[in-house]
DNA sequence: TATTGTTATACTCTATAACTATA
DNA sequence: TATAGTTATAGAGTATAACAATA
């Protein structure tokens, strides 16, 4: 396939896709046994970026029914990993917070995944880390903030 | 976060990792209520790739157990999407095929689940594409052949 | 005896439907 | 009556252990 075949949208994201999954799948081979497991991991780092929040609001943000999201939280919750507060002003409503552990769990998380990347990348030049960065940003411009 | 500080290893890991999750989930969550569940499709395009396989070889391949691949591999085959053929030399093994019904999966598929990225993609300069083509190539390289 | 694949069984995560408490 | 969350129950997908067939 041509350079400038690889350039258009079309090929471009197939190219774009299989990349990504390729990387993910790897550092999902990294991921040790004693990470949490996806789901309940992504929640934490969801808390950790938007602070507390309903557990409604963390079922919408992951894609998940509020009761998928119930047996999450409570897990997390058994972990003392998180912890649920009342709403003040509306009682129907629950809180999840970060607890002090959980959010140590997600900074050791973060390197024990990232440390098989951070590896590969460094035996790139500068500047192919640079290209990295700059699709890095693209990509997260492209796929929205959540 | 200054720039260069998100072009060392470390740092960039996260930036990396971050970004290709985002885009794999919103094209998860862009697939179409038609596709195949996610651990199927990517058996037929492992059989795509690699030709006819034993369970055993797609199991270690897609990280799973050998009754986890059974039950794939049985549920592609309902579907008419692969079938087992009997190994000539070796009649304990069972080879794993694609069907021409398979194929077609694949491709359709491929096109339905890429739409949303294409489009994305045409929004951003021609610049911009080859700096992810160029992403792209890297992170197939980082990450190697599977 | 070792290997390949399957069956039996249990656990996890998800969903839909029904229920409780509050607004 | 509507909304937020939970509980009850069922459906996928995966794993371990035990089994059958073949080497």
């Amino acid at each position: 396939m041509s350079q400038s075949t690889k350039h258009r949208p079309g090929p471009l994201a197939g190219e774009v896709r299989i990349a990504a999954s390729r990387v993910l799948r790897r550092l999902r081979t990294e991921r040790g046994e004693a990470d949490l497991p996806e789901h309940q991991f992504v929640v934490l780092t969801a808390l950790h970026k938007f602070g507390p929040m309903t557990p409604g609001a963390l079922a919408d943000l992951e894609g998940v029914k509020p009761p998928s999201m119930t047996r999450t939280v409570n897990a997390l919750c058994e972990l003392g990993f998180a912890e649920k507060v009342g709403h003040e002003q509306d009682r129907r409503q629950v809180l999840v917070a970060l607890t002090e552990r959980g959010n140590e769990e997600i900074k050791v998380t973060r390197r024990r995944r990232d440390a098989w990347l951070t590896k590969q990348l460094g035996t790139l030049t500068p500047e192919e880390r640079q290209t990295l960065a700059q699709a890095s940003e693209l990509l997260k411009r492209i796929a929205g903030q959540p």
